[in-house]
RNA sequence: GGCGGCGUAGCCAAGUGGUUAAGGCGAAGGUCUGCAAAACCUUUAUUCAUCGGUUCAACUCCGAUCGCCGCCUCCA
């Protein structure tokens, strides 16, 4: 079965070709970095970075690109309001960003590209396009000629006569057409230049993506993300300048994320409606939060609530305590290899549904990347998993099986990056000794029957985040949510 | 106005022309426990916004209505 993917350009699902069997191009569309990034932005890497990980689980090699847009309106507003250079501002909000989405469990792009390194890229393309007459320059600006190129409006599907053109901005006058969007951006007082054959000047907002990632994954390649907001004009945009420069398909696959609403509204920056990753960081366990995104269909809104973030927190909490139960029951087994005519019944079903689920989590991964089905079925192995081991744990093939268990969701969960681990490992320092003291007093008490002054101990405990649990193996501790 | 999306249990959410409408959270009961915790078991949608139509058969396709949302030139 090969992967599905929905395309925002045929407005279907199609059978995932790549165009180069060796490279899968991938280029997400990044932050641009003026303030830190909210909650609503940090759907799309987290997102994509999953796709991005089951192309990878899937056998592709992906070349996974992201831009870093470090000259834009924005930042140069930000920087005049604090009175500082625009270098400050990108600097500080590029830093901000890795460090969220290495909290997030974003894994790194194989390239992040910033826009201020590849302004000669992009002066070559613009000087491309004016030589097949799709730009023209006027007043040391140079536009877009839209109506010189046809497959215009192509991802979007709007209609041309029916844009509103004018409705949030004012039109330039200097344009042919109302709809001719600017490319390169002539110098005014106090912004950042660079020099090009148009005179000083900046580049236009969505130049650098074409210019970057066509340098980095080829003229054509395969997949390209963002925000369903990007759709138009952005990517429009990006196709027209970069297909009307090459003559070729720039993009294969366009992927968009549907939005992360706050109570029916979009978030937004420009409405101050809206959280910022790292203050979602500060009140939840990052593998709550990309649960809480990937047990919703990407394509899908999102309504953040902390009602929802909650019971994320504690699917994300069942994850973590049965992971780390499995982990303990397989214990270490010694490799031996699993024939199926040893096996008891109850085994046997075990491993048929070991398979079943697998083949039912990559038909899900499959269908355009329904992750929270393939959750669900995740879900399905961990209660399965959990009731075996609960009916006791007879032979070393069970054992061998709970491992096979556990293999399997590091393998599925190098894809989500939903189960916490870094409270895999009981404290190691001097409070693991208090704490094991504690347990230990209380266990004497116990003894004693004086469960009174036990439950004191375990309050005391509970209070500073710690649980104790008894199980036949004797008291255990570990860490709460 | 143009284009696009959505409406499934208390909440979140898959699904889709015909098997019991996944899964999670919550709630209730049970097993286990001194009590808990964790885990497991059972229960929790005769019904998929509403009304029509197509069909042997629709939650799924078509139409209408209501409600909600996004984009329409620098917003993920």
């Amino acid at each position: 079965m090969a992967i599905q993917v929905y395309n925002t350009l045929t407005r279907k699902k199609e059978e995932y070709k790549p165009i180069n069997p060796h490279m899968t191009g991938f280029y997400v569309c990044g932050p641009t970095v003026y303030d830190y990034f909210h909650i609503g932005n940090a759907r799309p890497f987290i997102v994509f970075d999953v796709v991005r990980r089951y192309l990878i689980y899937r056998g592709y090699n992906v070349r996974y690109v992201m831009n870093l847009t470090d000259v834009d309106d924005k930042i140069i507003n930000r920087a005049n309001e604090r009175g500082v250079s625009s270098a400050e501002i990108s600097q500080k909000y590029i830093a901000a960003f890795f460090e969220d989405i290495q909290k997030l469990g974003v894994r790194p792009a194989d390239a992040y590209t910033k826009a201020t390194d590849h302004i000669t890229d992009m002066i070559t393309l613009i000087e491309r396009l004016v030589e097949n007459d799709m730009a023209y320059e006027s007043g040391g600006d140079v536009f877009f000629n839209v109506r010189n190129f046809e497959d215009y409006a192509k991802l979007s599907g709007k209609k041309l006569d029916e844009l509103q053109v004018g409705s949030r901005i004012a039109v330039d006058e200097r344009k042919k057409s109302p709809i001719d969007f600017v490319l390169w951006k002539a110098a005014k007082p106090g912004e950042p230049f660079w020099e090009s054959p148009w005179g000083n000047g900046r580049p236009g907002w969505h130049l650098e993506c074409s210019a970057m990632s066509m340098k980095y994954l080829g003229e054509s390649f395969d997949f390209h993300a963002g925000g369903l907001d990007l759709i138009f004009p952005h990517h429009e945009n990006e196709i027209a300048q970069s297909e009307g420069a090459t003559g070729k398909p720039f993009v294969r696959y366009w992927l968009h994320n549907g939005f992360l609403d706050i109570k029916g509204d979009k978030m937004s920056k420009s409405t101050g409606n809206f959280f910022t990753a790292r203050d979602i960081l500060e009140k939840y366990p990052a593998t709550a939060i990309r649960l809480f995104f990937l047990q919703k269909h990407y394509r899908s809104p999102i309504d953040f609530s902390d009602e929802v973030l909650q019971s994320a927190v504690t699917s994300n909490e069942r994850l973590r305590l049965s992971y780390q139960k499995i982990v303990e029951a397989a214990g270490d087994v010694e490799a031996i290899s699993i024939s199926e005519s040893d096996l008891t019944e109850e085994e046997k079903r075990f491993y048929s549904m070991l398979d079943g689920v697998h083949s039912e989590i990559l038909t899900a991964m499959d269908d355009d990347f329904n992750s929270p089905l393939a959750l669900g079925k995740m879900f399905d192995l961990f209660r399965e998993t959990n009731r075996f081991i609960d009916n006791g744990l007879q032979t070393a093939q069970s054992r061998q099986l709970v491992d096979l268990a556990r293999q399997r969701i590091d393998e599925y969960d190098s894809v989500f990056g939903v189960i916490d681990r870094s409270k895999a490992q009981v404290g190691q320092d001097k409070i693991n000794e208090v704490v094991s003291t504690m347990v230990e007093l209380r266990n004497a008490f116990r003894k004693e029957r004086n469960f009174a002054v036990a439950d004191k101990i375990r309050d005391a405990l509970a209070d500073a985040g710690l649980v104790i649990e008894d199980t036949p193996q004797g008291a255990k501790w570990r860490w709460g949510a």
